[in-house]
DNA sequence: ATATTTTATTGACGCGCGTAAAGTATTTAT
DNA sequence: ATAAATACTTTACGCGCGTCAATAAAATAT
């Protein structure tokens, strides 16, 4: 880094000896220009510290390098830590992340696309509400932009999905859980508006049939997105009712489980699966705080890594292959059953 | 919205009936443009749904609207909670706020401020780490774009800093944890890089004295992030060989007491404040989870509200009297004393 | 060494908008 | 009514860069 600020490309060229144009393309793509000139730019480069200017750079070229990320709410961590993956997963192919959280409000989600169009983005990977989001308004976006869905899937919109595979983890949670002691009830939200919910509760329904066990669902009211006080509210509700048939509860996700662990310590209920225990209680999702819950929530983690970099390298390959839209796939990642206390 | 998309303000102009130069000021500022011009131009723009150019719009503007914001980690719930507040906050005001996470990397916010420079932002506000930030960075950021430091303060960095007073909240739990029981020993991170734990131990020790009453200060190793994780290793460890001189304990942050009361589940401590209990547990925040803890832990609320609303009010009063710097102000709101079960 | 391919340079235009100057229309004041 | 102030239009330039066509230079092939 040497004195005199450098303005414009134009100056950097005369300073370095080197074309306005070959710049250009070295900015675009460092690997176009040929061996010897690259090294001379970067040395070039390394003594006067030079950056294009971003919004000139976005206006002129047909496709920006900015990719949008869309998830329903950052105050959830599960969206925190994968959002994290995803946005450094970008980073690393030379693109430029846009977070955007909706925060947790559906006709956020509507916003967030129309400001990311503004910004014409190269892609999109967004994490939808599900059931309460603008399926035409996505399909929509989806024309302009490719948009690759994960976590929760929406029938026949976007490129393509990726996500976990809900009957594969229930399925092993329900194993589990019936191997070890008593079947499992389920327990969930009413009418949730994420996809998830609705399969896990297919996936419960058809491993407990399967398992040759009565299945018992237990679904709570309210619309909200905080699901740890539903799940204390309507979980501790049911406790104290009694409503269980066995002593082992399978909650939908683990927020839901972590509300209810505190309805039952509240309640003086011991929770665990060793002896003085009169209840179990398992969660899915492998929440950041489960670990740290009275007793250590015992869940199904999604491999949130995977997902991530699953989802990057799908939307990149449909960015460079950009003429056929070829067949929208969806790709699954089996979940990981984790031991802890609390079943 | 009609039919052929407007591809420019040229085109806009041309069919609204305005001129362009006209519509470019409407666009910077609506109340710039008479009455009814405005009203003329708002009833073609719902026909014609036309946008300007962002990247044309910033490559002209000698400032742009955009207002940085970074946080030293999305996944921490308080910060994703506080970004939400200021990011709405700008919006309000008819800002872009760009939300960056520093992932719990202090390079990363140096990373952070570099990407920011290169969108020419208005103003910024930082959440800095503390001791671990490039102080230097940050100050030579400042003098080109204005900052306002928020929840972390380092002395003299920035235009402004917005927080909490932590000798008011720390004072105020002291004073309940004494009248309620036996007087809190503190328990704390080595060495920690936020700078308000440092504040927290002088207010602890201070306190402590004015109650006339031992201060007892117990401190965990570790330099990461996984506060949970420290606080139910090292807790846990210190709660086993029974080092605490008192059956209380105030944590400098709710993390760390959330891993501590998971330690001391798994030890078969009863928490709390009532008979049968032998332990007592305070935090400091209002973490999210910490109605969830088991039992509910008993902490000081930061007004993030306040804090958020502060913090941006701050930022947009600098940047419209953009000639004198005046005096660095600093702005500290009361904490809450939230009364739960631990302590 | 010459022919061929690859890469860089020169010069020029356009992207969509901010902004300034000068002139015209409209509103407000007197 | 006329004068003064305000708001708008026309015209034109510039921002910093992408990109293209024609040309020149360099690297590779024969």
């Amino acid at each position: 880094m040497a004195q005199g600020k450098i303005r414009n490309m134009e100056e950097f060229a005369a300073i370095s000896g080197i074309s306005r144009p070959t710049l250009s393309k070295f900015f675009n793509d460092p690997d176009s220009v040929r061996h010897t000139t690259r090294e001379r730019i970067e040395k070039a480069l390394e003594q006067h510290d030079y950056r294009p200017n971003v919004f000139a750079v976005n206006q002129n070229r047909r496709k920006t390098k900015n990719i949008g990320i869309v998830v329903p709410n950052l105050a959830d961590p599960f969206f925190s830590e994968i959002g994290r993956l995803v946005e450094l997963a970008c980073i690393e192919t030379g693109y430029s992340p846009i977070l955007l959280s909706s925060h947790g409000n559906p006709s956020m989600e509507r916003d967030n696309l129309d400001s990311l169009r503004s910004l014409k983005p190269a892609g999109v990977l967004l994490a939808p509400f599900g059931r309460a989001s603008d399926r035409a308004d996505i399909q929509k976006f989806d024309r302009d932009v490719p948009v690759v869905l994960f976590d929760a899937n929406i029938e026949g919109v976007g490129k393509a999905f990726v996500g976990t595979d809900n009957f594969q983890s229930i399925d092993l949670m329900v194993e589990y859980l019936c191997r070890s002691g008593e079947p499992p009830c389920f327990f969930e939200m009413k009418s949730p508006t994420n996809p998830n919910a609705n399969k896990r509760r297919h996936a419960y329904l058809e491993s407990m049939q399967r398992h040759g066990q009565d299945a018992n669902i237990f679904q709570a009211e309210g619309e909200a997105w905080n699901f740890e006080e539903i799940g204390r509210a309507e979980g501790g509700r049911m406790l104290s009712e009694n409503v269980f048939q066995t002593n082992t509860v399978l909650c939908s996700n683990d927020r839901l489980a972590i509300g209810m662990l505190s309805a039952a310590y509240g309640l003086g209920i011991r929770v665990g699966h060793g002896k003085g225990c009169s209840l179990r209680i398992a969660g899915h999702d492998d929440h950041p705080f489960a670990r740290f819950t009275c007793p250590p929530l015992t869940t199904i983690a999604q491999d949130y890594a995977a997902i991530a970099n699953r989802a990057v390298s799908t939307l990149f390959r449909i960015l460079e292959s950009d003429d056929r839209p070829s067949e929208r796939e969806e790709t699954l990642f089996d979940g990981r059953l984790v031991m802890r206390d609390s079943a």
